[in-house]
DNA sequence: GGCCGTCAATGACGGCGCTCAAGGTTCCAA
DNA sequence: TTGGAACCTTGAGCGCCGTCATTGACGGCC
């Protein structure tokens, strides 16, 4: 992954002041898998903005390998990430011709965009679309609940699942990995903007888990699982 | 609408001891618009159960007339309405083979149903899939800030909002619709469990706005909106 | 090495919204 | 008209989480 690392780097900060913004013209035109369509492969740097909210839409973008957040903010500053995507996922999609959220990377990461009047046009590429955009709707239904029903340190712990790479009766070799140590690639800040809450809290959240022994926190970033289930348990979701 | 009103009524209770469940059947086999696909019309009742999460999610559906909504439970009963569904607007997707949330009707409702499989296969079906979702997405990109973010008044404002028809600059004729009485097909249940608050802090938020002057509560269900701008600046989006 | 900037952890305190409880409305049926 | 059920409103009290401020850890830079 560190090879992906830098190509440009932005010239100026974006609106909300986090990070710098990379606005560098798409790199490397290359043929999409189904040979149907032609896509652009960028590489970005580790918190790039690859597009702003109210920006004109006319690309749609695929996550190939590394993170990206999507956020909106509130006329006063106040900032909600309103999904987190991995490799696979699709974004910048809108109703509108214009986005309707940011789009900025979590870490060094290579995407893949395409013309969107293109993929309309493509029954191909629309299934595959498809597909994609029904587990994301699913991610969102999930995490509305979250934000709406569940308590900080819910919230924190059900964000600490989606790093177990298996929900599901692990073998022992599998249990191995799972206790291997997390690494997040976000800072508190965006960990509590994605979750609804104030850095604060989810640093206090964390120490509650450290405290409680379902995990201990061995760098910023970095956290060891040591009780899966018991962090399950604490998600409110099982 | 009344006319839609009934033709079946549900069996037993749902899960959640909210309503009464239709469970009947699809009725009238229509032909979809575009020829292509053959739908299923099915008429339901006001608080009619049209799928529970984890059912077999081998039909998508369409919202015709009426009004929908999908909402998730947590095991200890609490509920989140994650979708507010109208007229167009398309439910019943998932990656997975069951459903991720429930679904209820708000009102009598017209829906149309197709065949999970039939829909993938047609090109024509998955564009008009595509725009439908997009449309979504960003509706729940939307709920997310005012899950994430917002204060209870700036909920119910910008709840109260999505019934204002027009949001750019009324004629004096279109402001005289605007301020006529909105009719909440929702209890104040439904409300809280949309907006991510209980019924009595919507309640509270209602008076507040009332006490303010922007709107009128003439029954129970029916709010008089009195000064549109008044709600839009409570909404924080503004 | 010393300085500084960034980020995280922690404590004190206050307020928003939840809980619990009581009372009021609305509406339907007898 | 009256009783009752369902729903809504309002108040009192409290707890979770936000706000504000301090401290510490880490890393870059001169």
């Amino acid at each position: 992954m560190k090879q992906l690392v830098e190509e440009r780097q932005g010239e100026t900060a974006s609106r909300c002041g986090h990070t710098p913004v990379l606005h560098a013209p798409p790199v490397l035109p290359v043929q999409d898998v189904d040979g149907e369509i032609e896509g652009q492969r960028v590489r970005f740097v580790q918190h790039a903005l690859i597009f702003l909210e109210g920006d004109p839409a006319d690309r749609i973008f695929q996550v190939v390998d590394g993170a990206v957040m999507l956020y909106k903010l509130l006329p006063d500053g106040r900032r909600q990430v309103v999904e987190l995507l991995g490799p696979g996922d699709i974004f910048g999609l809108s109703f509108k011709p214009v986005h309707d959220s940011s789009a900025e990377t979590l870490s060094p990461a290579l995407v893949t965009s395409y013309e969107r009047s293109a993929v309309e046009r493509s029954p191909h590429f629309l299934a595959r679309l498809n597909r994609c955009v029904q587990s994301q709707i699913c991610a969102l239904h999930e995490h509305a609940v979250l934000l709406g029903r569940k308590s900080a340190l819910e919230r924190v712990a059900s964000f600490l699942m989606r790093f177990v790479p298996l929900h599901t009766c692990p073998t022992h070799q599998d249990r191995e990995q799972m206790l291997a140590t997390v690494r997040l690639t976000m800072t508190r800040q965006e960990i509590a903007d994605y979750l609804g809450l104030t850095i604060e809290t989810v640093s206090r959240a964390f120490s509650e888990l450290r405290r409680r022994g379902v995990v201990s926190i061995e760098k910023q970033d970095e956290v060891k699982i040591n009780h899966v289930c018991g962090i399950c348990r604490l998600t409110g979701t099982h």
